[in-house]
RNA sequence: GACUCAUUGGUCAAGUGGUCAAGACGCCACCCUCUCACGGUGGAAUCAGGGGUUCGACUCCCCUAUGGGUUACCA
């Protein structure tokens, strides 16, 4: 067989050489030793959710941590999953949560030298390869249709063996010349497909950076390379790109471990090392009982602009997402309070290798943490900008009371025990709702012991000796000579010694003025509520 | 079905043949306290099951169970 010849025969306007491509046009990056270049490599439908970011992070880290280039490119190979306005998207998306781009699809500015980083644009680049292979014997074109691979597949499957285009089930893995020319005479549309020496029973070992030392079964399948099209699969396309594109640590799903002996086969049928491989963990979901990987269709509300929407902040998710892709992350945390979260050194080797659940008590943990290092100001920042995409009623709101507002995000956050109270914007504008007389609403009733009339009692009383000059602790006595007054105890201890000779403590009574004033039953501390609402606004809704 | 990866408390997990099996979130109790938080102290709660190997198994091997994944001219 004249391989050189059926090559020409199949792609005729191919005339730039392999060495070409890998020698001039993608040659080898200039970094310094030990950099890493990663890839994002999502396809164009434009929904990420928080597993994709979880791998992103991956990247991300292993190329900023080494000095590296951490890249996007889109794999846009199949025409029927294209979004419009996908990439802008993911960029964005990504962007959102501190991770950049330092080259690829949609980067702006001197954005590297080897794009395209669309694949859809890069035909010639994939076919020039797989003339190569054709050229070895390594690769041959395949005529049969789609229904005649089924009638292959239900043959197969009702002799009890493996399914696929293998072996001596592969129809066209031997034409001659003359048949391949007759097919192409015909108008017959052809994919390539790659020609493989493995076998069955035969086994390799490979190292992947997060899961260990694999052994595992060769691949013995005559995959599709090129489809009729002239595009690439997947196998194809990540074997060419992360070579050329010089990759060093593939990061992708575990969903892939189990056609990593495809790529490993067309990595060594072309010569090259296959780059290093880092399979990780999805990030699963509770569902009924089960878990179960994340999914696009099933989970919207995992989508990143769910987190968007409930106006997580970033550097929340981040710190999150950190815990669970590093199981000492935590602990570095706890010994580098203040540090920021690019010096912790991420490791592959600390990834775990199994599934971890998106747990949400845990996300709002750490989220208040996060928020308690943020100054109040710039928290402020933060959700009026959330406020104007979700928001927008409370967004004018927030605007005119600025002031006012930082000071509701400030109240108790300094000291030795700072509150923690602020997780993510939608929360946090219900925690300090009761500030605007447009969203105050009683939401809490009063103790058990106090009822309408006795609360109105003791709110009259509070007003008539409502001083709005009063310091903390003037304030606060003159609660408990009320609450004496009234036959509530002045301190909770005293009541709890002799119950029955009081109708409550002054904790009831603060409570009733808490309610009047906030509109439920907890919140911080009320006087310094009060300094920040004003005087009128404190009487008016006492008097109500 | 076949192939494959995984399995430590409710969740995230440390652990690599000898530990009273860390820690975090959540939960409960108590303390602090005018409420709620915060903080502190304590508590309940875990090696999926069964066989081996070994003086000794969470750690190694086998089987079973459960869950994930793949089985496309999708990625």
């Amino acid at each position: 067989m004249d391989y050189k010849k059926l090559s020409e025969l199949l792609f005729p306007n191919i005339k730039n050489t392999m060495d070409y491509y890998e020698n001039e046009k993608y040659p080898k990056r200039n970094l310094p030793e030990g950099a890493k270049v990663t890839r994002l490599a999502p396809s164009p439908t434009g929904f990420i959710h928080l597993g994709n970011l979880y791998g992103a992070f991956v990247d991300e880290r292993l190329a900023h941590q080494s000095g590296g280039v951490f890249m996007l490119r889109i794999e846009d190979t199949d025409e029927k999953r294209k979004v419009e306005g996908a990439v802008e998207t993911i960029i964005s998306s990504l962007e959102f949560f501190g991770l950049k781009f330092d080259e690829g699809a949609g980067i702006e500015g001197e954005s590297g030298n080897y794009g395209p980083y669309f694949q859809s644009k890069r035909a010639e680049v994939y076919q020039c390869f797989a003339k190569y292979l054709v050229e070895i014997g390594r690769a041959y074109p395949c005529f049969c249709l789609e229904e005649e691979l089924e009638e292959l597949r239900n043959q197969q499957t009702k002799e009890n063996v493996n399914t696929g285009y293998y072996g001596k089930w592969a129809r066209d893995r031997d034409l001659s010349l003359e048949e391949v020319q007759e097919h192409l005479d015909n108008k017959e549309k052809f994919v390539i497909r790659f020609r493989s020496e493995g076998t069955e029973e035969g086994t390799f070992e490979i190292d992947d950076a997060i899961r260990g030392h694999l052994s595992i079964h060769e691949n013995y399948q005559d995959v599709v390379i090129l489809k009729t099209n002239g595009i690439p699969t997947y196998h194809f396309a990540h074997v060419v790109d992360d070579r050329l594109m010089r990759i060093t640590h593939v990061v992708r799903g575990e969903e892939w471990l189990s056609t990593l002996p495809i790529h490993y086969e067309i990595f060594k049928t072309f010569g090259w090392d296959t780059p290093i491989y880092c399979h990780t963990a999805h990030l699963m979901k509770m569902d009924e009982g089960a878990k179960r990987k994340l999914s696009k269709r099933k989970d919207p509300e995992l989508g990143l602009g769910y987190y968007k929407e409930l106006g997580y902040h970033p550097a929340a998710v981040r710190e999150y997402l950190l815990t669970i892709l590093n199981s000492n992350f935590e602990e570095w945390r706890m010994e580098n309070p203040d540090s920021p979260i690019d010096d912790f050194e991420f490791t592959l080797e600390k990834m775990s290798n199994s599934g971890a659940l998106f747990d949400l008590d845990k996300l709002n943990n750490i989220s208040k943490d996060v928020l308690l290092k943020i100054p109040a100001v710039e928290i402020y920042e933060f959700l009026s900008n959330w406020a104007k995409e979700y928001k927008t009623d409370a967004s004018e709101l927030l605007a005119s009371n600025k002031d006012e507002v930082i000071k509701l995000l400030s109240v108790g956050r300094d000291g030795q025990k700072p509150r923690k109270d602020l997780m993510y914007c939608e929360q946090i504008l219900d925690f300090i709702s009761y500030y605007f007389d447009e969203y105050f609403k009683i939401v809490d009733s009063y103790p058990e012991n106090i009822n309408e009339d006795e609360a109105k009692k003791l709110l009259q009383a509070y007003l008539n000796t409502y001083d709005h000059s009063d310091d903390q602790s003037q304030w606060f006595d003159k609660i408990r000579v009320i609450s004496q007054e009234n036959g509530y105890a002045a301190k909770p201890k005293d009541y709890k010694k002799n119950p029955d000779m009081y109708k409550g403590h002054v904790g009831d009574v603060s409570t009733v003025i808490r309610i009047a004033l906030v509109g439920r039953a907890s919140s911080p501390d009320v006087w310094e509520l009060q300094q920040i609402m004003g005087e009128e606004k404190v009487r008016r809704r006492i008097e109500i």
